[in-house]
DNA sequence: CTTATAAATGATATCGGTTACATTAATATA
DNA sequence: TATATTAATGTAACCGATATCATTTATAAG
């Protein structure tokens, strides 16, 4: 592989001249380009960007924090920022952090350590908190997908409060009162915006609000299936049941299914996300869609605007969302009021 | 950030004696040790990997050629690839393909221009094809899950003529006599493989092969649904499918369910991976496990013992297959043969 | 107590670019 | 034509770690 010295020679020129040629073109004759750029041009040369990133201190790497790679949702995410990423320049430095906060501060490291130039975060947690407290700085961050409330960094999210409220109403429109939902992890501001949306059209709906209906999932299928099963066996079991994402509805579908019970006959379902596979359950799901692609290139871009100082005061940029309404949920059982 | 100058007159040594205290530490003095060692900690010093890299010509990243990134199965095999690459201390470059050859050979360059060590394909192509005829160089490179035939690099596969075998004579001893076979891309010799062990089965069993029902997918749900309804469409419609994806066999269990028929009565239907939707799917379904994750971190195994130099001639990996067998097969309905 | 040998450490070139500063060439102004 | 100004190019320091080679210090042998 030949180096900038070659072409220098090569041109007859030095290699200030050669870089120039190359990073500022217009403060280089004409001629002398021309003749730069057939020299780089006839030994094939390639600037090694190592050196280029050694020396401008800028690794155009980006770490990106995953609690599960292999799950549908995220894995179209990942996509999003792979090609925006890709667009402008940068590579994506994939963790699978198993939402593990010690694993997370270890990868979250590789920006103090010349690897990355800024973080994504797909949890809502923030991976710099010791590391910033210990040295007082504030390390490049975007948050995305599942976000922190009150942290002053760009956020890419969805209104999952008024998707969680859109999916509810439509159910109490079918006539369902008595509505479970299967949550995400307690801990996580995502479940708790669904359920405050949640409880914010049972309110509107003048529909009292039952404990015993809210059920904890961990978003895998398993725990869908688990759920349901457990809820059917209530002494007053739901005739409607939303979960907080499409892998544990169809998990619920099956465990409603297993209990000899028919969807949406006996009981409706509503997921969330609109994964592929959703439209092919049976019966295809109705689920709120989520731009899944688009939160990974926006969360790209801003963290990019950052690094690069475009970005006044954190924004938060929130996504839209949309009801699609397929066949799991349909009109209460009579007699189920 | 402190660097290794820092340390150095911190702790009253050269930066060689430093740099040596940390890479070699058998050949500083244990006292001059002790010394750099406090500094280090002291100042929180970590060495600029960029620095390191520069230096050392090695870039510590793979580049990763995924056809698609938010497959289901790939996902997996990402996982596992990001867990070995990281314990590894190296990082994933992960390319989103789309199969698209150009793109592949854009990705492909970043070995060459230092932005890369090696390259791992998941797809049965060789993205340096055109670089090597052009260099007379060979690049270091790993295939993995589809792979070349007669390619000179390490190769990470399944069985998948065995594998499509065991399938076909589990779908035989059912009494089964018609069976479509819903394929993969047709270039791929992943595809045809499979098509072999499920002819080498129809052999063995003395059933004619009928070139009718073989029918081309994508590997999409789509596909899936789109080939069951053309396959029940004939004249002869098949009592059995055998798909060579869970998605397409997901995809086709709807077309034949819309067909008024019920899997397993009318129509089995066997897939191959056993993506987790596979034991949720109605019925659950009959498939063949891959190991994903392990292909993933074979294929970086590999790689990193290449590059090392470690590796004699391109060995071959044959990972184990497991067929599971679920709901969604079942005997040939009485008077289907 | 020398001298030979090994162990420990230091000074410095090096990797391949970028960039501040110095210098020279070209153009504009008086 | 002389001088000021701008454009074009060259020289060399620099980024941070590593590794070669030289030098000093410690240990062993005679």
């Amino acid at each position: 592989m030949s180096n900038i010295r070659d072409v220098a020679q090569l041109a007859g020129v030095s290699v200030a001249t050669v870089s120039r040629a190359l990073q500022q073109p217009d403060l280089v004759s004409l001629k002398t380009r021309t003749k730069v750029l057939s020299a780089v041009k006839q030994l094939g040369y390639k600037p090694n960007l190592m050196a280029v990133r050694f020396r401008s201190g800028k690794t155009r790497n980006l770490v990106v924090l995953v609690p599960t790679v292999a799950n549908v949702f995220f894995a179209r995410v990942i996509s999003g920022m792979q090609q925006a990423a890709h667009d402008k320049g940068y590579s994506l430095l994939l963790c699978n952090t198993l939402a593990d906060e010690a694993m997370e501060q270890s990868y979250a490291r590789m920006v103090h350590t010349s690897q990355a130039d800024g973080l994504i975060q797909l949890r809502a947690h923030n991976p710099f908190a010791q590391l910033e407290m210990k040295t007082g700085s504030v390390l490049p961050m975007v948050n995305a997908c599942e976000v922190l409330d009150r942290i002053a960094c760009p956020t890419v999210l969805l209104d999952n409060r008024s998707a969680a409220c859109a999916m509810t109403e439509h159910l109490l429109q079918l006539g369902h009162k008595r509505i479970a939902m299967i949550k995400g992890p307690a801990r996580s501001p995502l479940t708790r915006d669904r359920v405050a949306g949640y409880r914010d059209a049972l309110d509107a709906a003048g529909v009292e609000f039952d404990e015993s209906l809210l059920y904890p999932g961990d978003f895998t299928l398993q725990s869908g299936h688990k759920a349901a099963s457990e809820l059917l066996a209530l002494a007053k079991p739901p005739t409607a049941i939303f979960c907080e994402n499409d892998e544990m509805a169809i998990g619920a579908i099956q465990g409603i299914k297993q209990a000899g019970l028919s969807v949406p006959g006996d009981v409706s379902v509503a997921g969330f996300d609109d994964i592929s596979f959703a439209a092919f359950s049976d019966p295809p799901l109705t689920t709120i869609a989520q731009p899944a692609e688009e939160f990974g290139s926006t969360a790209v871009s801003l963290l990019i605007d950052l690094l690069d100082g475009r970005l006044g005061k954190a924004p938060k940029v929130i996504l839209p969302f949309d009801l699609i309404q397929r066949d799991s949920t349909g009109p209460a059982p009579a007699g189920s009021g």
